[in-house]
DNA sequence: TAGATTGTTAATCGATTAACAATC
DNA sequence: TAGATTGTTAATCGATTAACAATC
């Protein structure tokens, strides 16, 4: 795998892939870097240097593929496997989240659901009924599992990554305290918030 | 003000916030430029760096008073003063933000929120009635309201943008369709799946 | 073929890191 | 004062943009 690819064009493809269904649902076949930049805010330029990182995949005086290119961008993330996945919290944002979107779709299975409150315990989300989290430890030897979305309250977070660590191959991690990676393990920490106070910050300061 | 401060800064400073917190809450007093680096997984330049675009609250041979610097981020970001809110979507999405955080410990209260959803209509959340979103072009040209939180579904979302537009100061965007600011709403679209998609990528390509 | 648009190299721009004099 | 750590300038590194020959 060409390991070489700079973080900042990783971080870039989801957003092709978004730009990419719009062009697929009005069913257009080729689409320019020009075009795709445009709907980018971003420049040709940047687009073709981009997808260089993965060798050619567009055609001299065409453009391309729209439906080719989209495909090989999934491929680049690995989103043209199935991963497995757990839900550790199922208070609001982790039912939020396994609601967002339709996850199965688009290859993560939620195979199980975890909860410490004994309310939650029993009851059912997208026909997963919430086990104990006492039995987390004893379900993650058991299960091969690629990806936690971990969505506990904070006191709680350590203690579950603690479990996860080196067991499952990604945590999805809503809590507000950081995780790091091990070796096996690799971590997205999300902080909702960091959104928000960037945006006041340029509320303050338009230009 | 000094408006030539780069975007990659001020998307870390929500991120220096976080680790002041973490020392506040040990009661350390006083901090180092290296200190702050470690915890960030940053170099002690950058933080100077970062902090110089505001003029120097730094003390040779000491550090920096972590209060004092918090305090001063905080004012830097506009966090210090009081933003009135609304949030239009009140499906899982947008019940899971506004109890995700204690926004109104931070200066964001909630003022109102709007559903389409006739079920929704009238229940509360956090001490707040879901108004249909009927009136929601109403209340907006009826009151100052600062920053929209959008969680409404790709379908409702263009139209719902039309009526917040130019209305409000800032858009916190959580559906799926991404808006443009406009010259007096910025906009904040959020994409919690593509943290996912990268996150994959890395699960799958670990140097 | 002529026109269009790529792949790719070179130039520019911006961000990070290194270094050190200033100073508490 | 001596030690520490800042503020700031200069050097390096990486990312973006421009340019153009290659080619469909």
């Amino acid at each position: 795998m060409g390991n070489d690819i700079s973080k900042v064009v990783i971080k870039r493809l989801p957003r092709y892939l978004r730009v990419l269904e719009l062009f697929m649902e009005r069913e257009v076949e080729r689409v320019s870097s020009k075009e795709l930049a445009i709907k980018l805010g971003s420049t040709a330029s940047q687009v073709r240097q981009d997808f260089n990182c993965f060798g050619d995949f567009g055609q001299h005086g065409y453009g391309y593929k729209v439906k080719d290119l989209y495909a090989k961008i999934k491929e680049i993330l690995g989103l043209n496997k199935k991963y497995s996945c757990i839900l550790v919290g199922a208070g609001n944002i982790g039912q939020a989240i396994i609601n967002y979107s339709k996850f199965s779709n688009i290859g993560f299975d939620i195979e199980a659901i975890f909860d410490i409150n004994p309310k939650l315990v029993g009851v059912s989300f997208r026909g997963i009924e919430v086990c104990d989290v006492e039995n987390l430890n004893d379900y993650i030897q058991k299960n091969d599992i690629d990806i936690a979305i971990l969505c506990v309250p904070e006191i709680q977070t350590l203690q579950t990554y603690e479990i996860l660590k080196n067991k499952v191959r990604g945590i999805w991690n809503f809590a507000t305290v950081d995780l790091n990676p091990t070796d096996y393990t690799s971590v997205e920490n999300v902080h909702l918030n960091d959104g928000l106070f960037t945006l006041v910050y340029f509320i303050n300061n338009r230009n």
